[in-house]
DNA sequence: TCCGGATAGCTATGGCCCATAACAATGCTG
DNA sequence: CAGCATTGTTATGGGCCATAGCTATCCGGA
């Protein structure tokens, strides 16, 4: 990345050998990736993820969705916001106090564009693992957080 | 994590199929608790890393530290101050630009200390992983990365 | 039926991590 | 020696997340 030739000094470094340390630096790395491209689409992979959920789960509330995604309430609202000013979702009051969201036809094709990106990345990602190792990295991913 | 019991609602959830989706969350998941056990000792996770790699090549450069661990130079000034203000490190002007950088007894125990909840926290993870899957891990990790 | 606890949506605020731009001073190389 | 690269630094902003607190609403049990 940011190395010269002249100054690329081999140093004993351990870090590597961790897999919570390679796990934040694989994660940082593929985060940037995909964050450019989806950029193209105006949107920011916390937007895409919600899209992909709004779509998959009509008239779900905000509460619920934030529950799904780890999301605070709290943050949330500019979310929601943000979508909702571009036009990619709707908001319908369920009762006094929830609201449904769901996608509008810009949010559906914009999700859709989204899921292709994101699907390409995917794949992209798992072609640089040497083929014996990759069938693994999900099921080890997931056992971490899940 | 911020589930009630009567508001789990089952939702239709691709995104965890997805080995970058799973990445993001894996890393957010465990960096959040190494993140806990080293505040113990006043650290940073980013600062536990430079203390372990100043610790493994005596008098680097905060350039060099930099391009290690993929930290821009402008963002290294705020985190060896905070280092060099606790007393963890020392800086020694090699020439009329450059300084080394090296620990300061009290900074080698940090370090060491450091080190021991790492380790213990990367056992931990490992052993989260069903055996299969466990050594496949890390080299995929790195795969994505390196 | 009514009341207290739980939930929804929201505002405000701060921290961490990272990126970019710009600058002066210094080192290196042709 | 002249020009380019590098170092350390300041300033600034964005993205993402956490917490605290508020009001209004919903719900379940007495």
């Amino acid at each position: 990345m940011s190395n010269s030739n002249r100054y690329t000094v081999i140093m004993r470094d351990p870090l590597p050998q961790l897999p919570g340390y390679s796990l934040r630096r694989a994660a940082h790395a593929t985060a940037a990736e995909l964050g450019e491209r989806l950029a193209t689409l105006g949107l920011r992979q916390v937007d895409a993820s919600v899209l992909i959920l709004i779509a998959e789960n009509a008239d779900v509330t905000a509460s619920a969705l934030g529950r799904q995604l780890d999301i605070q309430r709290a943050n949330m609202v500019p979310l929601l916001k943000r979508l909702d000013d571009e036009g990619l979702i709707e908001r319908q009051p369920l009762d006094g106090k929830s609201q449904a969201l769901l996608l509008t036809a810009a949010g559906h094709a914009r999700m859709e564009a989204a899921l292709g990106i994101i699907h390409a990345f995917e794949d992209e990602l798992l072609a640089r693992i040497p083929a014996r190792h990759r069938e693994h990295l999900l099921p080890a991913l997931n056992a971490l957080w899940r």
